[in-house]
DNA sequence: TTGCTATCCGGAGAGTGTCTCCGTATCGTC
DNA sequence: GACGATACGGAGACACTCTCCGGATAGCAA
């Protein structure tokens, strides 16, 4: 790629991301274009979709969820606290942008999707974490974590689409887990 | 309202229920003025937003959601399976047109929606299914109707974005019952 | 440095959708 | 039949998406 492609691939992302994070990503891609000092031709050579675009800011966002299980499976407590810090994080890791949670979950099982890379680091954070319960049997046998992830991503889904309050998320997501440990 | 005027409205709603269902909420109005015969200005007066058009097609919608509710609490069987077959039914009603489930759920406990007439209604419905079971003991204590809602609305949005398979959806709701029942 | 060409840029503009405005038509009443 | 009140309709302003192509430029070779 040319210098110059670079230079104007990289800035494009870069002024995405705020104004994504600003507007959700229903934001106009024309904008993101005049924004970033450049025509919406070039967007669109570097961007076809919408979503080739969305991918492209989300690179950054992966390693927080590295990090985020990392974290998750070195909770200390109870099992059902370890699977609610969990879910919590996964909940503001989709939630980072308005419209996230739906785009996210609506594309998690779904191959082809332009932003499956990214689902797959969600979907391998969170076995990571639920193989770590099932290793201590406190998972019930037949949990799926694509399932999870849906569960947990259309709580986010609806917290992020009206303005739910943070206490009642930590609720849905308590029935969540207690429907998914053993009794 | 003069009766030319009870006559568009009328058609408006009628041919837009007919193209919602095909296209989703989100088609054009333009081409819903069009195939109702008649000016764009006509159904902007009618109907200022989408949701206000929305919100008249689902009048004969509440009637089934009534019905619906009527066979769950009437439902034989154990209390497990009383709660998934109004899951079930639930999912089925928010689900009958592309994009429902989001935008129900979604304005679900947000006073002054354009649909909020329609949400409690839905609300209501649950409450009476999640009343016989209060009574019987079988629901945890703190079970709040609207996070219920939202929880099983989370599920359908989800299902209705991507294409998720009715045995998983299922499956998902069977553990929001889990955690929803006393252990 | 100069010249050449593959590569990239920019923005005009077509296509589509939303919503408003206002001249015109129709209804319902007297 | 006449006359307000009410409703109609579609042109058009505005916004967004995406394409196309003439022009600019980077990078390389000599």
């Amino acid at each position: 790629m040319r210098a110059d492609a670079q230079r104007n691939r990289d800035r494009i992302v870069e002024v995405a991301r705020e104004v994504f994070r600003e507007q959700g990503y229903d934001a106009s891609l024309d904008l993101v274009a005049k924004q970033a000092g450049v025509g919406a031709g070039t967007l669109y050579r570097h961007f076809p979709t919408r979503d080739t675009l969305v991918d492209a800011i989300m690179q950054s966002w992966v390693d927080r969820v590295q990090e985020a299980a990392e974290k998750s499976r070195a909770h200390e407590g109870e099992d059902r606290e370890r699977l609610l810090d969990w879910f919590e994080r996964y909940v503001a890791l989709i939630s980072l942008h308005k419209g996230g949670p739906a785009k996210i979950t609506s594309a998690m099982g779904v191959e082809g999707s332009p932003i499956a890379t990214k689902c797959q680091v969600l979907k391998n954070a969170s076995a990571e974490v639920l193989g770590v319960l099932e290793e201590r049997g406190a998972l019930r046998p037949d949990v799926d974590t694509v399932q999870v992830c849906r569960l947990v991503g259309g709580v986010a889904t609806i917290a992020d689409q009206s303005d739910v309050d943070p206490a009642a998320v930590h609720s849905m997501l308590e029935v969540i887990a207690d429907g998914l440990l053993v009794r």
